[in-house]
DNA sequence: TACTTCTTTGTAACGATTACAACTTTGGAA
DNA sequence: TTCCAAAGTTGTAATCGTTACAAAGAAGTA
């Protein structure tokens, strides 16, 4: 498997402790983050780590296609490494993000009426199968 | 054609004259506004308009299901009065949002791993067709 | 070494949204 | 009618996520 430093450098990325740190974390959690969450759990071993440098990576990250910013109702971005196309399901209940492998169409780089699609998409939102098991109780 | 005090109250909400301006506006401008957006435009008609009465209306709005709430690509919110099953395209540069009638396997009421879902979105990102033309320039 | 550039940092500012408490309107009992 | 409780509206302050900015630090190079 491809080093977070080769991944860094072949994207064109200064691979900094901060920017390792960061990577590293997204690769591991699948958690869909916020750049909070990545700052919280990086704040401890990094104690001097500024939310400024968590945001600033993100940015450079996702301008350079290492990773895929998602907004999934709500009014802050989430972050992931970056996969294959896959369906994004949130619980409304218990605000997880859970990775859902159903297969669908996607357009990017396609034109739809014209339009140049670059970007594709599909977030369902409902009630997770663990909040299910709880309201039934 | 229903009209709006109809609506509303169908809904169980009182249609007080902000709620009946701000359903009205939604239903001519099929702009997925912001809620400053509708705020902005419906102030000089009431100057005494509040943008937290506009909070308020689109959030019951939206708990009573005559309004939908969108997250495209950013954090602010965009509401759309409620109309069939489309997808929505978000253009980078000109940042409008255009309607898509293309037709999409939606999954709403459905469970799929176990969850129930009760809200399918498809949402997609890009150049628009005008901005295409621009660039082209 | 000195210089340039990149990176990180802390603080302040910003935009969108929510909390809250006071005020106003409404729709029934009495 | 008058009175009151509930619902609705308003303005202000607070909060949250994010960005702007300028200073400081690190790294590379001649
Ligand atoms: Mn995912
Ligand atoms: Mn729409
Ligand atoms: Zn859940
Ligand atoms: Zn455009």
């Amino acid at each position: 498997m491809k080093s977070i430093i080769e991944i860094l450098k072949e994207n064109d990325i200064a691979p900094s402790m901060q920017r390792i740190k960061i990577l590293e974390y997204l690769q591991s959690y699948k958690t869909h983050p916020t750049a909070d969450m990545i700052y919280q759990a990086l704040a401890d071993e990094m104690p001097t780590l500024s939310k400024t440098t968590v945001y600033n990576t993100l940015k450079t990250f996702t301008e350079k296609g290492v990773l895929m910013a998602l907004s999934l109702f709500g009014n802050e971005v989430r972050y992931e490494y970056n996969t294959e196309p896959h369906i994004h399901f949130k619980c409304t209940k218990c605000d997880k993000i859970y990775d859902l492998d159903k297969s669908f169409d996607h357009y990017n780089d396609d034109l739809i009426d014209g339009h140049k699609i670059t970007e594709h998409h599909v977030n369902l939102r409902g009630i997770c199968k663990i909040c299910l098991r709880k309201v039934g109780d």
